[in-house]
DNA sequence: CCGATAATTGATCGATCGATAAATAACGAT
DNA sequence: ATCGTTATTTATCGATCGATCAATTATCGG
């Protein structure tokens, strides 16, 4: 009882049938990004299949296995979505401090503060795997440490050379990093829809942090 | 191939076998929050009964369905685990204002920020179930809009009542709730152990809190 | 138009899940 | 002691899961 086309006969819509592999690939890469976000990785490999309108079997031609997959997007999410550009931004010193901070973190959050993006590393998190810790070390090494240290050449203090980041730095940080994720929290896990426009949201959260900042910079050296 | 007893012959080592059925149903109860905070809802009953030294048909003789048993699981942490004596803290006018805040959010925090209350909130959420927003609707209710209203009379502004609670001003203690909940996010999702004691974070957040309030209080009646 | 290649499907396996019913055995009352 | 009640276990069902393999058919070069 198929309905490959309408009348029995031959229709001149374009069914896509068969594809190549590395387009195949590509989209069933994207549909699992989706997939997954939705449903959490116990999603059934079936239904992705539904969403696609191939058969199940299909996926594992393209993909040894459904853990496969999931590294997959793992990978098309959370590293091929980071911006180098990003750690430039943070120290490109021609421009004022709080305007450098204010477009990192817009474009940051542009970037994390989508379904997918929010749920999938909920859902990585609550399974552990350490991928969490993993991107968290990364995103402090690459921009959270960047960020202190501009902000204490800012205001005249030693370096992170000479003098390491404090644990109240560090937590400075990440209180804004958290109220940033929080709006994807509420957003797309809550389902909560923001009455606040989010760039306001985050200039107004960079300013306080600054102002927060002084009171936790070490001594002048 | 059980065993029971160690060598065949009745040991007198108490091993409790029949117990009240009140009993058993609270023990089941209290294991399945640490299991399902653990594995999320789709955690296996035979797990579960397996933890409990039980046998798992028998987690259907005191609940109905694993869907009941979660009902349960959700009813004892995010319902009993409310103390109405948060909601006199905070209005208690015989405290200074910024003592009262610091109490109830060290209090509510000491509540929220363990292993069962932040995973299973978070499980909740992406599966939806409206669960969260639900419990954030009473959240606001409760405690957020009762602490703005506290803080305008302390600036002598307009009561809540005359004047609503405004977009930035929910931002404002949304934003507080953000960076203590984070911290359980960091801790018993991310697997990342807090470098800084909790308290005293909290304390710092609620001091730059009520600073940044200010500016986006209404104006003086 | 034809034949080879390979993308896609149909059929199915083995394991695992929530749930049910009947059998067993622990405990209290008499 | 024994008898009835019922907490608990044993056995099992039906559905669903990831995964495998052979059959099918769309597509392209000649």
């Amino acid at each position: 009882m198929k309905q490959r086309s309408k009348a029995g006969h031959r229709t001149p819509i374009r069914e896509q049938q068969r594809l190549d592999p590395s387009e195949r690939e590509a989209i069933i890469a994207r549909e699992a990004v989706t997939f997954f976000a939705e449903y959490g990785f116990e999603g059934q490999t079936r239904e992705l299949a539904k969403r696609l309108h191939i058969t199940q079997p299909l996926l594992y031609r393209y993909f040894p296995s459904k853990e496969a997959l999931i590294e997959r997007v793992y990978q098309d999410v959370f590293v091929e979505r980071w911006k180098p550009s990003w750690e430039k931004i943070i120290t490109d010193r021609s421009v004022p401090l709080k305007a450098r901070l204010v477009r990192f973190y817009r474009e940051y959050a542009a970037v994390i503060l989508t379904y997918e993006w929010i749920r999938l590393f909920m859902f990585a998190g609550l399974k552990d795997l350490g991928l969490n810790a993993r991107y968290l070390k990364m995103l402090r090494e690459r921009a959270f440490e960047k960020v202190i240290e501009e902000i204490r050449v800012e205001y005249g203090r030693p370096s992170t050379g000479e003098l390491p980041v404090t644990d109240l730095e560090i937590e400075m940080v990440w209180g804004l990093h958290a109220a940033i994720f929080y709006l994807g929290v509420r957003q797309f896990i809550y389902s909560m829809p923001l009455e606040t426009d989010v760039n306001s949201i985050i200039d107004a959260k960079i300013a306080t942090f600054l102002n927060g900042f002084r009171s936790v910079l070490p001594a002048k050296g």
